[in-house]
DNA sequence: CTAGAAGTTGACACCCATGTCAGATTCAAG
DNA sequence: CTTGAATCTGACATGGGTGTCAACTTCTAG
């Protein structure tokens, strides 16, 4: 597929797209004239990203990362080494601490509607 | 206590508590010199408006937050207007699709990394 | 062949909390 | 007083993903 419909289906503007390209993150074919040609999985692929920046990755990380990753097609994976394991253990560490803060802020939110709600 | 103070006991840098102060979110009063000084109640606040820049509320929701918050000094508390708070709720939701997309992307991480030690 | 939709690259702007630097002032201890 | 640490204000920079515009090229339906 093109990147119009890529963009479509994933909610994630053109302008992104090419911008993961760029940083190595999405692959992409070419038609004889220079347009982009995305494979179906470029799909989940795109939406992963998404989520791993939304988690607070960098695009370089997301690009250690990706190739280790158990893709929708089954494709093979790299193994991370020792060195990115523990890189990732760290993002993991930190998205642990993300959630406990964002469950708090919730919390505190919930004490504020339920106290102009509840009179 | 003055800013430094709150700055080392809150992990926030001075040149944040300045910013706070400025858009509104944090009070102080002032030594005859001009220097600030805040009340201990202000460590717990800090911590607060720290976790909600982290759960992604911007400076001005978290100014109309807080004076609707019950303080640690349990401070009588403004009660939301209607508009904040389905404003509020809104942030509530924002909250908990972020925090299911840390969630998976934990699980993504999780499978790397054990597929790594695993072998 | 042709028009209009869709795609390409490159450059510039923005957000917005935070870092950092400079120069001046205040505080506190000797 | 004096001196060094702490604080003040103001200005400029930064990061990093994204928006947007411009000028040009390619694709595709008719």
């Amino acid at each position: 597929m093109r990147i119009g419909e890529l963009a479509r289906r994933t909610g994630v503007s053109e302008r992104s797209l090419r911008y993961y390209e760029k940083q190595g993150l999405l692959a992409s074919g070419r038609t004889p004239g220079g347009h982009r040609e995305y494979p179906e999985a470029a799909v989940d692929r795109v939406v992963r990203i998404q989520e791993l920046f939304a988690a607070g990755l960098s695009s370089s990380k997301i690009a250690q990362l990706l190739p280790c990753m158990r893709d929708a097609d089954g494709g093979p994976s790299a193994v991370a080494t020792p060195r990115l394991v523990s890189a990732l253990a760290e993002e993991r560490a930190r998205i642990d601490r993300m959630i406990a803060d964002l469950l708090r802020s919730r919390e505190t939110l919930d004490e504020v509607i339920d106290a102009a709600r509840g009179r």
